[in-house]
DNA sequence: TCCAAGTGGAGAAGGTCGCTCCGCTTCTGT
DNA sequence: ACAGAAGCGGAGCGACCTTCTCCACTTGGA
């Protein structure tokens, strides 16, 4: 970008610039946009000052970091709609864009929610809508998903099941995979039976746990 | 319950008393038990004083408002265990908690979290799980539902629907009974054609309009 | 060697929350 | 009609956040 322009950082500082961006993002991927700079400052080992002179704000340190992983996601897209079978298709790029947005938290908000803030990744948003829409479109017509399916629903879907992943993911962080199961079998226009869930249920310790963590949580 | 042993209030206290439920009631419905208690001494129309010299704390207020809220869904699941047809009854119960969630986002935060804090509404839920697993267990029996469906998944499910409500609240109320329905379709263990939908999808300005509304929300 | 570049973290400014306290008002029984 | 018990409002306290600034000190590298 425009670092080639100015002169380079001192090496110190370079390095400290990378912790910082490492940091961010594991934090940011744990426990969302909402962690504040002082933390990331901590887990990083740099002062705050530090941080508030690499990144002017908390908003331009959250661009650098997510440009590319919205990147990611388009290419997701992308390679779905060049696979063959158009249900593979649809399947592929939902489940594939669902485990990225479980793995990060921040990227998951990012996605579903609108900012005048983040142009940037606003930006990229819309690149990626309509090749979404692409693979939508070619399963719809092939009649190998029903027909009353639109694209907000995949919206919601995805805000849905990411948010029961959120719910049980310390105690048993892939059962978000069945409700997958459940809403994909729900998605084809007829079928003779329900695929096979790819992860057991959780058992009684797990649910108590997972509603007293959520408890917790809730109350800051 | 105790009322009758101590001497009554006086009147002017306890419409005041009222007051504070009602608009408790009501704040907590639309935005959740985080709402402070200041506020509803504001809207209530009363000083903070006067609602904390009614309850103790927090909790006791939400123990006093929400222990029939509690009654009214093991009546829904009584009701369920009740009808003649095993998915109707399953789906009647699923919908009907379901309403009662969306209508009241505190009735929903009690539901799915555990605490050690509110006693009587922990005892609640539990008389309320064992109807549950007989209504589904009926299902399942008569195989109107899959096999592998269990009742965590329900847990799940009520949280991740629950949610995309909320997502979508301000914007269309009712979109969240188009994933419900999809939901609804995975759980049967076969079927010819997808059930109808039961309202229209978001057009493209409701979508802009969730994701803005969602992106203020979570910056407070 | 030396000084510009970089650093850390205290603390300012501004926000939230639960809860207390006490001078004042209003009810109610006599 | 009036005394005194009961109830009231809301300023304000303490604890806790957050973002962001500032400046005495340390460090890299020409």
């Amino acid at each position: 970008m425009a670092t080639t322009t100015e002169r380079p950082l001192r090496r110190d500082a370079e390095r400290n610039r990378q912790r910082i961006l490492e940091t961010a993002g594991a934090l940011f991927a744990e426990r969302g946009l909402g962690v504040s700079l002082d933390e990331i400052a901590r887990h990083a080992g740099v002062g705050v000052g530090t941080v508030y002179r690499r990144f002017p704000d908390k908003e331009q340190l959250i661009d650098a970091l997510f440009e590319d992983r919205l990147a990611e996601i388009l290419a997701t897209a992308n390679a779905s709609l060049e696979m063959s079978d158009p249900w593979d298709a649809l399947a592929h790029f939902i489940e594939r864009s669902m485990e990225l947005q479980v793995a990060d938290r921040a990227l998951k908000e990012l996605l579903l929610s609108t900012t005048t803030a983040h142009a940037r990744i606003e930006q990229g948003r819309r690149q990626i809508q309509p090749v979404v829409v692409a693979v939508l479109d070619r399963a719809r017509r092939a009649g190998v998903v029903r027909e009353d399916f639109d694209l907000s629903d995949l919206l919601l879907l995805q805000h849905a099941i990411g948010e029961a992943a959120e719910y049980t993911h310390e105690v048993a962080p892939e059962v978000w995979r069945r409700i997958l199961c459940i809403t994909m079998d729900g998605l084809r226009p007829d079928r003779r039976r329900p695929s096979p869930m790819p992860v057991p249920p959780l058992d009684e310790e797990q649910v108590d746990c997972t509603m007293r963590e959520w408890g917790r949580r809730r109350r800051r």
